[in-house]
DNA sequence: CTGGGGACGGGGCCC
DNA sequence: TGGGCCCCGTCCCCA
């Protein structure tokens, strides 16, 4: 491997050759690919092609000069698929990990020339030398070129990766080209260190069958960031292996040409997601609601894996070096599960004290000083015990600052903060279970309507689980850190949302166009386009707009003179009542007289109940109400004041 | 050059 | 957990 490049390197050599425990290496470099396969601690993906591998920064930069260059600076590479293929990449990624080359039988000739192509582009000068060794030593090295391999770009015969091909978990999958029949593909080896996905770049391409369908293996590696197109009807599959190459999309002038492809780049993502195997259209009819895990019933237990792997990308681990990992993914299953384990009745985290109280609730209890198993005691002792002392830490620098203790990273800090803020909300939560707003003497409709008020602000809301997630806004901490960036999201699904962004998934196309989308909504919307349709209408000049929000941006320029300063085109009633509305539904009150503004010719007539029905009717599509609920906006407003007939007239359709 | 509109990306957050 | 909507911001085009 590339360590010579340290300019310490003589001393850290001399180090290791001194090495008292001569299997340290060995241990660290099975730990760390074992890490790998499970997508653990991982900080970056390689894009080669449309096959995605996960990695440490730190291994690929101590193992190529070329990717630490890349590393540096990235936490998503994209790797020239000329220059490296999938396989070979997937080859290369085994050899940094573990050092080997695979066990080689006598014709991987080509296969080994084109290793050493990719390694030299990539500047492994240790894999360098071991093909050109493994060349030599069957006769056939010459200098090789890039070009020069039959082999390359392919997984060649007689060579077995560690690194398993991830479509191999399904029968129904057709079998990459690049290996051959008589070789042995094991599904159970499936790990997460490979994904394959649409890259935004365009470079999408599925060649040679090499890359399954997304959806087949997207949600295996960790994050089913895909999504189906529900619009675009499932027959338009591409399921012609011969289909000729397709233009490129629009707006994507830098889409490099499609190669001879099982699957085209531009079919709708969702085509690439139905986990049908395109190779015969006739045998495998598109199905109406096709489940690719579902139907695959001979997977069942591969299915099971896949959610277990699944579940150990998404979830923020705690990390405990000393737990073999093996141990510690069934423990994550049975708590999964519910059932309580061996390993967690473990400390999880290497203790910086030896009183070291540990998040694992039965084992504060076991271990704690203060004999009280409350959960108010044990935080408590977090304050008590740990003030910030950083030269007491010692390698353990990132500090939780609520309970004081240390992490040697920011990840098990940030697993340790979800765990933290979890464990206090269920410590308030036990103490002050959300309780509906019930104070009789000033009860209102809305508190009726919306009875969980969040303790830090003025909002309310129907059920305590909304309330719970509208808690977490208020968190110092945001419990749920992007893998690859590192940004903090407050909510699980925008962070998978987020992580889309990163993998340039666009699940949602447009069958007009082509033009992809992250989500759904954007695609509705982009769909006016082609519709003409302009539904959101500006009261004050009758402009139409297709986009609700660049009607929003409009209503700025009558709402907002050259000054900045407020302009009045609404009619005042509009404003006063846009004020109360703004104040009861969380609103701007820009926007909320935006909508009233809409509605303000139903106000002509406001002494009649019945002329008030299709005005509740509307702010009630308009902001999503139930019609009691709007009228009870309407009747509070200034001008209406409050009569229970309104609402009684409008509690039934 | 500037303002306005069209179109879109991303994050927040409620349901 | 995902859908839907809101909000902010950006880019591009055009008058």
């Amino acid at each position: 491997m590339g360590f010579r490049e340290d300019p310490q390197g003589g001393q850290l050599n001399t180090m290791l050759d001194a090495m008292e425990v001569p299997s340290h290496s060995r241990q660290l470099l099975l730990q760390l690919n074992s890490q790998r396969t499970k997508g653990f601690l991982c900080d970056v993906i390689i894009v080669v092609q449309n096959a995605l591998f996960r990695a440490h920064k730190n291994i690929l930069a101590a193992s190529s000069v070329y990717l630490k260059s890349l590393v540096v600076h990235d936490n998503l590479i994209n790797l020239d698929h000329e220059m490296v293929s999938p396989s070979i990449f997937r080859i290369i990624l085994d050899f940094i990990y573990t050092g080997r080359l695979g066990d080689a039988e006598p014709a991987s000739e080509p296969l080994f020339g084109a290793v050493l192509a990719a390694a030299s582009y990539l500047q492994i000068a240790d894999l360098v030398s071991l093909c050109k060794k493994k060349l030599k030593r069957n006769g056939k090295y010459c200098h090789v070129r890039t070009s020069g391999y039959p082999g390359f770009g392919s997984l060649g015969r007689g060579l077995r990766a560690t690194t398993p091909v991830i479509q191999s978990c399904f029968n129904s999958t057709p079998r990459p080209v690049d290996i051959p029949p008589g070789e042995p593909v094991n599904p159970l080896n499936t790990h997460c260190g490979e994904l394959y996905a649409s890259i935004a770049q365009g470079n999408q391409l599925h060649q040679h069958g090499l890359c399954p369908p997304e959806r087949h293996c997207s949600p295996l590696c960790g994050l089913d960031l895909s999504k189906k197109s529900p619009n675009r009807p499932s027959n338009q599959h591409h399921s012609d292996a011969t289909e000729s190459r397709e233009p490129p999309m629009p707006g994507r002038p830098d889409s490099p040409p499609v190669s001879a492809s099982l699957l085209t780049n531009n079919g709708s993502y969702k085509d690439q997601t139905h986990g049908y195997p395109k190779l015969d259209s006739s045998s495998t009819p598109p199905a109406p609601h096709p489940e690719p895990f579902r139907n695959s019933v001979s997977n069942s237990h591969l299915r099971t894996d896949s959610r277990d792997l699944m579940f150990d990308w998404m979830k923020p681990e705690p990390l405990g070096n000393y737990v073999d990992e093996s141990d510690r993914e069934k423990d994550m299953d049975r708590e999964e599960k519910g059932e309580s384990s061996p390993l967690s009745q473990q400390p999880r985290y290497p203790s910086i004290e030896s009183n070291e109280p540990d998040d694992d609730k039965s084992t504060s209890e076991e271990t704690g000083s203060s004999g009280d198993p409350s959960p108010s005691s044990n935080l408590e002792r977090y304050h008590c015990n740990h003030l910030y002392d950083p030269e007491s830490y010692g390698d353990n620098l990132y500090v939780c600052i609520p309970c004081g203790k240390g992490f040697p990273s920011s990840e098990q800090l940030n697993a340790h903060v979800e765990a933290h803020n979890e464990e206090e909300l269920y410590h308030k939560d036990s103490m002050e279970p959300p309780v509906p707003f019930l104070d009789k003497t000033s009860q209102s409709l809305g508190d009726i309507i919306r009875p969980y008020r969040c303790s830090s602000c003025e909002k309310s809301y129907k059920d305590p689980a909304t309330l719970r997630q509208h808690e977490k806004t208020h968190w110092l901490t945001r419990p749920y850190p992007c893998s690859i960036c590192g940004k903090k999201f407050t909510q699980r699904g925008t962070m998978t949302r987020h992580m889309r962004s990163h993998l340039g998934l666009k699940p949602f196309a447009c069958d007009a166009c082509g033009m992809r989308f992250t989500r759904q909504y954007r695609l509705t919307e982009h769909m006016r386009i082609h519709s003409g349709e302009k539904p959101y209408e500006c009261q004050v000049c009758g402009g139409k707009f297709a986009q609700q929000r660049n009607l929003i941006s409009h209503m700025k320029m009558h709402t907002t003179g050259p000054d900045g300063k407020p302009k009045l085109d609404f009619p005042d009633s509009v404003y006063a009542m846009a004020k109360f509305t703004a104040d009861h539904l969380g609103l701007k009150q820009e926007k909320a007289a935006e909508i009233l503004s809409q509605t303000s010719h139903f106000l002509n007539d406001p002494k009649t109940i019945e002329s008030l029905y299709p005005l509740a009717k509307f702010t009630a599509e308009q902001f999503g109400l139930t019609q009691e609920k709007a009228a009870e906006v309407l009747t509070q407003s200034q001008h209406l004041g409050s009569d229970s007939r309104i609402i009684e007239r409008f509690s039934s359709p």
